[in-house]
RNA sequence: CGGGGCGUGGCCUAGUCCGGUUACGGCGCCUGGUUUGGGACCAGGAGAUCGCAGGUUCGAAUCCUGCCGCCCCGACCA
């Protein structure tokens, strides 16, 4: 484990594979694109999914579970949605296996050939819709607010570690209303939640708006999304929130009697975030020294290491140490005493350093003396000696320090890395410097395939809280109401 | 699907061009000892169908043929 990260700078992707792997979060498996999350990693996706799960119950919602297996002929009740999805799907066509009659191993049996087959869902909204038909009567029955924590399968050409893996692990969450208005606002509101928990838990400073035609979801009438920005200047889409209309009612004919006593098709949403999050979270405030989490997402948020000579100073040491550690457990801090005597101290401050652990305490004899501990915090890497006493307290006030010095140092770099262009040459050198690139569009589909085919760069939203102002497209030249935000993106 | 790279103890790797006894080294692991304020040191030890299948040869990690798998870079996507 002596081993050095690759820098940052000399290869960004380089570091971030190497950090997924070294920090123990995922490595790659046998199948190709998937992954193992490793205990760690998944510690962290815990603490994601804890918060996020009592975000959505707060705001009325509550889980269920849908199969794993969508029948074909499902899929392709709605034409946008099947467009979209279909060349990406994993099919089951057989349930059974047989030795081979050569002996040389085994092999699907022929005989056992599905009647209709089967595929591992890439997301829900068939299955859901076509579930819901049955649930859904009459207004009483609405709104329906139901969210899922589930698997999902997409047979995607490239993969890296959490950004984008043949398997992932998601929430989606689908919901049915009376009227347009509130299905928007729902799709609105999980935005809003979305966010809270980006900026709020993950530090992690987030654009809100809604996507072009062009990046929108297959089957919504209106994706509303969150942009983060990582630090090497790409953009990443960490989470989407859909008005689907009256798409999937009309497609698996999902009615409901009105308050006048009518049949109406219901309005839809639905929203999810994914495990990658994950590497969001990591691109976002990682350094070339390792991880580094924003404590109210860390599984460990304070570790505590003891240095010593012998057994006996290790006992005094360590029992000093499980005072400290008792006391901060008790205040509700996650806390892990480390006292493997196979491992020397200096070892372990570079593996938690390496795993993002916010803040360090160690005691050696100098401390036990003196009433002292040191304190080492992960975010800037500085270390302070302080008193035994009051550090409770100290220990509380430094990982809010902590958390909030990770939003602004985020937020100012995604500040700094935003620019605002009238004319196509200031355009073109923004992308190369990388981050936001916020310019006007004329609104064409055309346009933006044009601009995306010369550049590379997607239009990442059409920012929600975006002043009106009217302007010449930077491509085109031709009338545009609103600047709207490039960037090149994950 | 194109382009590139790689497959050798758990991990990284030398050896492959130019075939030759027992497959180099490091990390990690086990045992014992000395150590301990930033990834300790010494001694001993365990651990390998050299990706798979054929072929050439007295002899194959090495040469030939075929296959499989993974990673990276591009076209599709969260």
């Amino acid at each position: 484990m002596a081993t050095k990260l690759t820098s940052r700078e000399s290869d960004y992707s380089k570091w971030y594979n190497e950090l997924v792997v070294q920090a123990d979060l995922a490595q790659h498996s046998d199948v190709k694109g998937c992954m193992v999350i490793k205990p760690y990693g998944f510690a962290i996706w815990e603490r994601m999914k804890d918060v996020l799960d009592q975000m959505f119950k707060d705001t009325g919602h509550v889980n269920a579970y849908f199969p794993l297996f969508i029948p074909k002929s499902y899929l392709s009740k709605e034409a946008a949605h099947v467009e979209g999805f279909a060349k990406e799907c994993a099919v089951v066509t057989h349930y059974r296996l047989k030795n081979a009659e050569d002996g040389s191993g085994i092999v699907v049996d022929p005989d056992a050939k599905l009647e209709e087959e089967l595929i591992v869902r890439p997301t829900s909204e068939t299955i859901i819709w076509n579930t819901y038909k049955d649930w859904i009567q009459s207004y009483r029955d609405l709104p329906l607010l139901v969210n899922q924590w589930a698997n999902v399968v997409r047979w995607e050409m490239r993969t890296r570690l959490f950004l984008r893996t043949t398997e992932f692990l998601w929430q989606e969450g689908h919901t049915a209303h009376e009227t347009s208005d509130q299905a928007v606002e729902e799709a609105r509101k999980m935005l809003e939640v979305y966010a809270d928990f980006a900026e709020g838990w993950m530090a992690m400073p987030v654009l809100k708006g809604v996507k072009s035609a062009n990046e929108r979801f297959a089957g919504a009438v209106d994706t509303y999304c969150i942009e983060a920005m990582m630090q090497d200047g790409k953009a990443l889409q960490a989470g989407t929130s859909h008005f689907l209309g009256q798409n999937f009612a009309k497609a698996f004919d999902v009615k409901f009697a009105t308050r006048e006593g009518g049949q109406e098709l219901v309005w839809a949403t639905s929203w999810g975030v994914s495990t990658r999050l994950m590497g969001a979270l990591i691109m976002t405030h990682s350094d070339d020294a390792g991880l580094v989490l924003p404590p109210k997402l860390a599984p460990i948020e304070v570790v505590l290491v003891p240095i010593y000579k012998g057994e006996e100073q290790m006992a005094e040491i360590v029992g000093a140490l499980q005072g400290v550690a008792d006391q901060l457990k008790a205040a509700g801090f996650r806390v892990k005493l480390d006292d493997d005597d196979s491992k020397r101290s200096g070892w372990k401050f570079a593996e938690y350093e390496l795993k993002g652990v916010p803040v360090r305490l160690a005691m050696g004899p100098r401390d036990l003396a003196g009433g002292t501990i040191e304190v080492a915090r992960r975010d800037t890497r500085s270390k302070e000696i302080v008193p035994m006493d009051g550090i409770q307290s100290h220990v509380k006030g430094l990982l809010e320090e902590i958390q909030t010095s990770l939003f602004d140092r985020a937020e100012e770099r995604r500040t700094s890395t935003t620019t605002s262009v009238d004319t196509w040459e200031e355009f073109l050198a923004a992308l190369e410097a990388g981050g936001f690139v916020e310019a006007h569009w004329d609104g064409t589909s055309e346009t933006e395939d044009l601009i995306k085919k010369e550049t590379k760069a997607t239009i990442r939203c059409i920012p929600l809280e975006g002043n009106e102002e009217t302007g010449k497209c930077v491509r085109t030249g031709a009338d545009s109401s609103q600047r709207v935000v490039f960037a090149r993106a994950y």
